[in-house]
RNA sequence: GGAGAGGUAGCGAAGCGGCCGUAACGCGCCCGACUCGAAAUCGGGUUACCGGUUAGUCCCGGUACGUGGGUUCGAAUCCCACCCUCUCCGCCA
């Protein structure tokens, strides 16, 4: 959520934002709501003031034995049309609460300006990208030829969009999970293992919830959700508090599953584990310094970009455009991976600065000295999914014989299986 | 799932229809006195948010006692629903 303040003072930046955002929303609307707002404020106040007077005199009076009935009734009178305009000024406050819940974060000045994914910017490459004496397959096909993915019976379990990892797939996911989070833990990233349920308020708290509902998976009877990402769980895990000034910068990080409901992408990449219903990713989330933030956030995706060096995956890193980005970052990088098959760069990670957006929906505070508590600023950023960090290891490494040679730093992982061999059975 | 207890300032806790929410009392924290300095002691201070106003963190008003409703002229206090915590029982990895 934005500032109600900086609404009121600053429609300018806000104005400009929304219109580099490419957002229909109409910042005329806000001023009428809010004025509406404070015009019933002041005047439910005004009576509230003096019904707090005379409920004073009635306590008075009935100490002192007089009659209280006559006051009693115009007193009722008077609490009864307080009640009539508590109840509108509460729906005048919820209005503009509403709006303001769906107004997307500003980008920041440095987020390069644009209409849509047309106009990312890329910020850098890394890595050669190798040259195939043969046709290379696309990772579906490696994996299910080589007995690792199988979309078939996972399906039949539980619907499309579903894969069972077996065998040396299985082993190799869980190579990558031990893999990401000990790299993370020698950052400084605090290991967090999360409930991947959870409510309606912490869903609010990062902005997956009210706008994105269709793309949660709820349950049955309950108000509960189960996580898209880790993101949720570890940012929420401090709404409501203020933290000491010099617990920042915190880093966390966490592996979990992820669960989307993928409305809307109907037909959209339906040849391997690029969009799946439910997937493994390690999440990395950052809590800063406002002064820091932007900073924080080239350290956490050089983080991301660093176990893509690690697994001699190509890869390069694009800045959103403004009318890309997230509806609750300030600016954020992708980091895409090359997928020989399709011959395309793909996203596998994708890192943000939410600034205060997250931290004033969930309210979480830190302390300065001898100040004021403040919102401090969440970053959150993928490192990395496994899904997508597998397909991308596959086809890179994949052989003319059909097998797979596995990135180096992770064969300690793998108890020292360096290849996928073309006829192992799994 | 069943029974009971509870949720009030940073923490502990009192209040159980108006004289108590700028919230008793205790701890903590800040300032001061004493001291070479410190401890101890003593004195003073210490909630957040919203609206109006302003040079202003001054002032005026409002709101908030887990959350949401209700009763009442008036609710922390009475009633209802829900959430959470603790204890015991049941079940269970």
């Amino acid at each position: 959520m934005i500032d109600l303040k900086l609404a009121q003072k600053q429609s300018d930046i806000l104005a400009r934002a929304l219109a580099d955002r490419h957002s229909d929303i109409d910042v005329e609307e806000f001023f009428a709501l809010d004025k509406r707002r404070r015009a019933l404020l002041a005047e439910v106040e005004e009576m509230k003031s003096r019904r707090n007077a005379a409920s004073g005199q009635v306590a008075a009076l009935k100490r002192e034995g007089g009659d209280i009935a006559p006051m009693q009734a115009e007193l009722g009178v008077l609490s009864e049309r307080i009640k009539t305009l508590d109840a509108e000024t509460e729906r005048a406050k919820s209005d503009v609460e509403a709006w303001l819940m769906r107004v997307p974060n500003i980008p920041d000045d440095t987020a390069p300006k644009g209409r849509d994914e047309t106009e990312n910017v890329e910020a850098r490459r890394w890595g050669e990208l190798r040259n195939f004496d043969f046709l290379p397959a696309e990772h579906g096909d490696i994996g299910t030829r080589l007995g690792g993915l199988d979309f078939e019976r996972a399906s039949r379990l539980s619907g499309s969009r579903f894969v069972c990892f077996r065998g040396w797939a299985a082993r190799l996911e869980r190579a990558l999970v031990n893999f990401f989070l000990d790299q993370h833990a020698a950052n400084g990233y605090v290991e967090i293992n999360p409930p991947f349920i959870v409510n309606r308020a912490a869903m609010t708290g990062t902005g997956q919830l009210p706008k994105f509902e269709d793309d949660l998976f709820a349950l049955r009877g309950r108000d509960q959700f189960l996580i898209p990402t880790a993101e949720v769980p570890l940012t929420n895990l401090y709404a409501g508090e203020v933290l000491e000034e010099e617990s920042l910068p915190y880093a966390c990080c966490a592996a979990t599953p992820c669960f989307r409901a993928e409305a809307g992408a109907a037909g959209k990449d339906t040849r391997g584990i690029i969009r799946m219903h439910q997937f493994t990713k390690v999440e990395m989330v950052r809590f800063a310094h406002p002064d820091d933030s932007f900073n924080q956030l080239e350290i956490m995706c050089g983080h991301a970009c660093r176990l893509l060096e690690l697994l001699e995956l190509p890869h390069r890193v694009i800045s959103l455009c403004t009318g890309d980005m997230g509806f609750s970052s300030a600016k954020t990088y992708d980091v895409e991976v090359w997928l020989p098959a399709q011959k395309i760069y793909r996203e596998i990670s994708s890192c943000s600065n939410c600034t205060d957006f997250q931290a004033r929906r969930a309210n979480i505070r830190f302390k300065p000295r001898g100040g004021k508590a403040v919102f401090l600023h969440t970053l959150n950023g993928s490192g990395l999914p496994t899904g997508r960090a597998i397909a991308a290891i596959l086809e890179n490494g994949q052989q003319k014989d059909g097998g797979v040679r596995l990135p180096k730093v992770l064969i300690p992982y793998m108890n020292g299986l360096e290849f996928i061999e073309a006829r192992q059975q799994p």
